[in-house]
DNA sequence: TGTACATCAGTGAACGCGCGTTCACTGATGTAC
DNA sequence: TGTACATCAGTGAACGCGCGTTCACTGATGTAC
């Protein structure tokens, strides 16, 4: 009882074999993290001989690397429809950028794990290497207007300020992300909203409470 | 030519197994991050056979576990000397210890990565566990002392101020920390000690630039 | 101090497994005329 | 519209590999008397 009688026999040809892996795949890392994914397991999962992927991608670490550039895709096409051209204001598109981030990794976990935890390097293909450029470039030009009033002198770097923000979210994402790490009596999308907002206030970008 | 004639045999009894085996654990992981280290090649590492590990851990899961929990004893030690009861002053002490953190990170990585990035659970031993929580307890106990002496209506929840610490060390931890990801313009020390400096001043802790 | 014996910590051979990958092949599809 | 043929995208069998783990074993060590 290899196949339902009912069913008509499976096409021969499959008909869009690359883009199925690449779903099989993703749910793959999802189910056991991006290290229990392996190249037979998605070709098994799609109904397919173990032979057939090498059709479209040239070695298994090539799917991998695939999953995740299309991640750094979406995460930049995220990201920038979040940061909207500073709209309405810079302020609130930039923490529109880091509920965004924290989105990203919360639902789209299996792309968020290919990108930073399954070792890819970045170099590993120029496209994956221009999408994550783009996505950083959100976070640069992000910080760039909203630091952009400030008076030279307390205007902080803007590359620093970038990766400080890149930072708290990626440990928050890491750290707190969907339970892992410890029941935190706080989410991870309140960790980081307050987080982002204590760092803005320390920047003098949003005023303080002080009673002074 | 298996062994050289001028050493003597190796005795049949290593004599520090489990010792060894931990140490080329940390060596393995180091050279190949935490999914490439196996029990087999420790096992040879160590020259011995790949039946001897178990006669000192039950499983290769054992040993990672052992590794890691090793690793958040040695991390709870280094932040509680780091906090040093909060002297010479809770803020000198307080920012000893996000050093302490990135160093450890660094100079202890492979440690690391068994803590943080290998999968190990923290209920897989009670141990590692307590280990654990001690070292999340200094965060706490630096963070509830920086903040006593704020009025209730501006202290932050103690829990949450650490783990925006946590979260914050953590990324930059893991994505500056070692040249992995863009070569930064500014190193991993540098970047966690500004954005703690940053946070602080944005709770009202360390004084503000402002011109007012 | 010497001997008998239990216990400990290794050996060496073997297992089953799943993986990544290759190869010659074949069924299905698309194109030229 | 029909046929011949090249190309494409699969199959199925096989490979070598290293891993985790087991087993009966044996050499070395420690202890009781």
């Amino acid at each position: 009882m290899a196949e339902d009688s009912d069913h008509p026999r499976r096409p021969y040809h499959h008909g869009n074999l690359r883009e199925a892996l690449v779903a099989a795949a993703l749910d793959l890392i999802d189910e056991k993290g991006p290290n229990g994914f392996t190249f037979a397991e998605a070709a098994r999962a799609v109904g397919v001989t173990p032979a057939a992927p090498y059709r479209h991608f040239p070695d298994r670490d090539a799917l991998m690397t695939e999953v995740a550039r299309r991640g750094f895709e979406r995460f930049a096409d995220a990201l920038e429809r979040a940061w909207n051209g500073g709209e309405p204001s810079p302020l609130s598109a930039f923490e529109a950028v880091a509920r965004a981030y924290l989105r990203f990794a919360r639902e789209d976990r299996p792309y968020y794990a290919a990108m930073f935890d399954a070792g890819v390097p970045r170099n590993a293909d120029p496209a994956l290497g221009a999408a994550a450029g783009r996505a950083f470039a959100v976070l640069t030009s992000a910080t760039g207007a909203l630091t952009r009033h400030l008076p030279p002198a307390r205007r902080p770097p803007v590359h620093m300020m970038s990766y400080h923000i890149w930072a708290l979210a990626h440990g928050v994402a890491e750290l707190f992300g969907d339970g892992r790490e410890r029941r935190a009596p706080i989410s991870a999308e309140d960790l980081l909203e307050s987080g982002v907002g204590i760092y803005l206030r320390g920047l003098g970008l949003i005023p303080g409470d002080r009673d002074d």
